[in-house]
DNA sequence: GGGGCTTGGTTCAAGTTTGAAACAAACCTA
DNA sequence: TAGGTTTGTTTCAAACTTGAACCAAGCCCC
């Protein structure tokens, strides 16, 4: 099968997008690091925390939320827990389990770095965008994320066939 | 000021975006590292660079035109010099400078990586997207994207007051 | 033409990310 | 119910990123 180059058009868009996913991700991490001493990805483990019920949740899912992998979680959580931030508890149904539990100090860090950080992405992000643009953006992103979990979920499923998942034999 | 806190549309997109940019970028990374054995990043300088006249740019504008810090790039250029994929030069005008030149062989790693990234691209990203959203990413891109440059060169402009820029007295 | 700032680039230490390997608990299933 | 697999999490080494500090070389300007 022959390339499929990109067209000028999707070149172009690619560029762009590239650039801006860059420039974006870069102003959020300077602003958190400068006010809250932490990165985004750190904020964003708070940030889920507090909005679960109890403030806390399992590893795994705290994964899947982020989107990030397990052992990434690992070392954030870590150093999070040394700060304080948070707390790790064993799970009551699964000793293999491990839950983070949102500390009271965590949950005052947050609220302290929330308004700096909510300004930030409205002044890198949605000032500068039509409404129409913001629904286009969500639109955009549901589709590629969809998309990506999807050829995540197929590619774990396929990975080594032996007696794998027998859901009604498909060859 | 109160903060102004996201609508719910907003947030819905904010998360949206989040999740698409992070597992693109792992996506893409994935692929290249395991095809060309470099992340993305890496890849990307030797595109850039095969696409200047002569094959070769300075650090600088290498760096500019990927949105990257100075040291970034030159720990990147370091391990690609290393791998055999460019060589530094020496700038011919302007002693201080320093020239990244691709080599014949980063070429043709470029060129035996290229189609299966662009299929990454285009599999993970533009096969979702309608003509139409093409558009609309490339110019939600855009708008992003040179809000936060403007806003990165003001800062830089502003950055400790004293006697800077005498540009036309301003206040 | 000698300070003093600016610019181009690298270096260094500390922090983060990656992916594979290790472990242990839970879940089959013969 | 023992043995084999899967699942939840951590660990480890190697790779990468960050930001501040540094070193030259250019630039200015009196």
């Amino acid at each position: 099968m022959t390339t499929r180059w990109l067209t000028a058009e999707e070149q172009r868009a690619w560029r762009a997008y590239m650039a801006a996913s860059l420039l974006l991700e870069d102003a959020i991490d300077r602003q958190l690091q400068q006010d809250a001493g932490m990165p985004h990805l750190y904020y964003s483990i708070l940030s889920v925390l507090s909005e679960c019920p109890e403030r806390r949740l399992r590893m795994t899912d705290l994964a899947e939320r982020l989107k990030i992998t397990r052992s990434r979680l690992t070392y954030a959580v870590t150093r999070l827990e040394k700060d304080g931030m948070l707390r790790r508890e064993a799970c009551r149904y699964d000793k293999r389990g491990s839950v983070a539990a949102l500390t009271d100090e965590g949950f005052a860090v947050l609220e302290r770095a929330a308004p700096g950080h909510v300004e930030t992405v409205r002044s890198s992000l949605f000032d500068r965008l039509s409404e129409e643009q913001v629904g286009q953006l969500e639109e955009i992103s549901a589709a590629i994320a969809q998309g990506l979990q999807e050829d995540g979920a197929r590619a774990a499923a396929d990975e080594v066939p032996w007696r794998r998942r027998s859901s009604t034999a498909c060859s």
